[in-house]
DNA sequence: CAGGACTTGTC
DNA sequence: ACAAGTCCT
């Protein structure tokens, strides 16, 4: 029997069937379309069995396959080597074509190469789609065409840019749904594909205390937060539908959906942030690193409440509050001067939004080896902080509940600690 | 190339 | 007030 020719739509971190530039154009395509998920060994071998992250994933994988299924379709899910997986795809479909999303990391953009090298040797044709971003690498330049490494340049320019293409066309996949390959798979059950459920669950995003965004932010008692970035890191959401919606509420919200382009570019420009400073006049500093201090900085026993109740948050649920997130950060680089890779590979081990670009990014503005990056003579002090933002104490008696019943020392005296740092920076910064 | 601007602070 | 320096136009 000779095999039906198909066009394949590879989700990858897109994974919802509105608004999803890739898919649209698939659903174009003269050929039905079979929507595919892998999952890459080479990314999950080197997650805890109960990642929250993979749960996130596979969670919206099964309400993308009960949408279709509703239309007579599924999605086919496989876990793998992606290189092997689609070796056994190209020679178990006809497939003719191929869609995708660009993804924009290292690893992706490699892993990409590959892939269509692979089909292009099986005469396939493949396609990739600028979906995860308003404005890629290359759309946002200096005058001279060279990337920018200063935030707000950069964001006048992306608004002046934005303010041309806007209002964002919405691409409309539902009128092409009847172009979904007729099908029944399999859909696996979390354990085939090696992972347990965890006891992290990603929270619902909510636009609606998006009026209040500026002066509620600050406050991690105040729940303002919309909880939108795990779904923006894994396409849960159309980042156009974000846009719009924020440049039509809150150019504060707006400001940090334009961040996260900032250091998408960032990382696309400089691929060495992921493990270098971003400028290298830093790379003397003597850091102390010292294990003992990080255990006790993972594991929310500073003796400094803001630290510890941020870092306790991030453990138990996946989360951190923005304003916590530098305090914490500070704190490791600063008070304890350790370098921050081991920080961010453990916020990375930890955060349900994790996104590579943002975190070496945000990672290397708190330690002041990034562009753009706080001074180096810029210390939090966690105490004030505490004092600024959380003022009665809410948001560190939700964590620490111990608080009130004798609450342990301070792991340094911060006076000590800024002196140190400053005069450690001070010496390793080479002019 | 000079001038202006620069995410989030602290003492 | 103060802590430097660099990026962008």
């Amino acid at each position: 029997m000779a095999k039906t020719a198909v066009s394949f739509f590879w989700f990858r971190r897109d994974l919802r069937l509105e608004d999803n530039v890739g898919l649209f154009y698939a659903l174009q395509s003269e050929y039905p379309v079979i929507p595919l998920f892998i999952f890459d060994d080479s990314i999950l071998d080197s997650l805890p069995k109960d990642d929250a992250r993979v749960g996130l994933i596979y969670d919206s994988l099964l309400q993308i396959n009960k949408e279709l299924q509703s239309i007579g379709s599924s999605i086919l899910i496989k876990k793998g080597k992606t290189q092997e997986v689609w070796q056994t795809i190209v020679d178990e479909f006809e497939v003719k074509k191929v869609f995708f999303n660009k993804d924009y990391e290292p690893y992706a953009m490699d892993r990409d190469d590959c892939i269509c090298q692979l089909l292009e040797q099986h005469a396939i044709l493949s396609y990739s789609f600028k979906d995860q971003v308003i404005f890629e690498e290359k759309e946002i330049t200096k005058a001279d065409g060279l990337p920018y490494t200063v935030y707000t340049p950069y964001k006048n320019k992306w608004l002046e840019q934005f303010a041309k293409i806007k209002p964002l066309q919405e691409y409309n996949t539902t009128q092409s749904f009847s172009n979904f390959y007729k099908s029944n798979f399999d859909f696996p059950a979390l354990e085939q594909i090696g992972f347990v459920e965890s006891k992290i669950k990603v929270k619902p995003y909510t636009l609606d205390g998006l009026a209040n965004y500026q002066e509620q932010r600050d406050f991690p008692a105040v729940d303002a937060t919309s909880y939108l970035s795990p779904h923006l890191r894994f396409g849960t959401v159309s980042i156009r539908k974000m846009v719009a919606f924020a440049d039509k509420t809150n150019a504060t919200f707006l400001s940090e959906l334009i961040w996260r382009e900032f250091f998408m570019q960032i990382l696309y420009h400089f691929p060495k942030v992921v493990t270098q400073n971003f400028k290298s006049a830093y790379d003397g500093i003597q850091w102390r690193n010292n294990e003992e201090d990080f255990k006790r900085w993972c594991e929310g026993r500073t003796g400094y409440p803001m630290v510890d109740a941020g870092m306790r948050q991030l453990n138990e649920t996946g989360y951190m509050h923005n304003r916590v997130r530098m305090v914490v950060a500070s704190f490791l680089c600063k008070h304890l001067l350790i370098q921050w890779q081991w920080g961010e590979a453990y916020f990375a081990q930890k955060l349900l939004d994790y996104e590579l670009s943002a975190n070496v990014g945000n990672w290397q503005w708190a330690a002041g080896t990034g562009c753009d990056a706080a001074p180096y003579f810029r210390v939090f002090n966690p105490d004030i902080q505490l004092k600024k933002f959380d003022e009665k104490g809410i948001y560190i008696r939700k964590w620490i509940p111990e608080f009130d019943l004798g609450y342990g020392e301070p792991m340094v005296d911060h006076a000590m600690a800024r002196d140190r740092a400053i005069a450690t920076y001070k010496a390793g910064i080479l002019t």
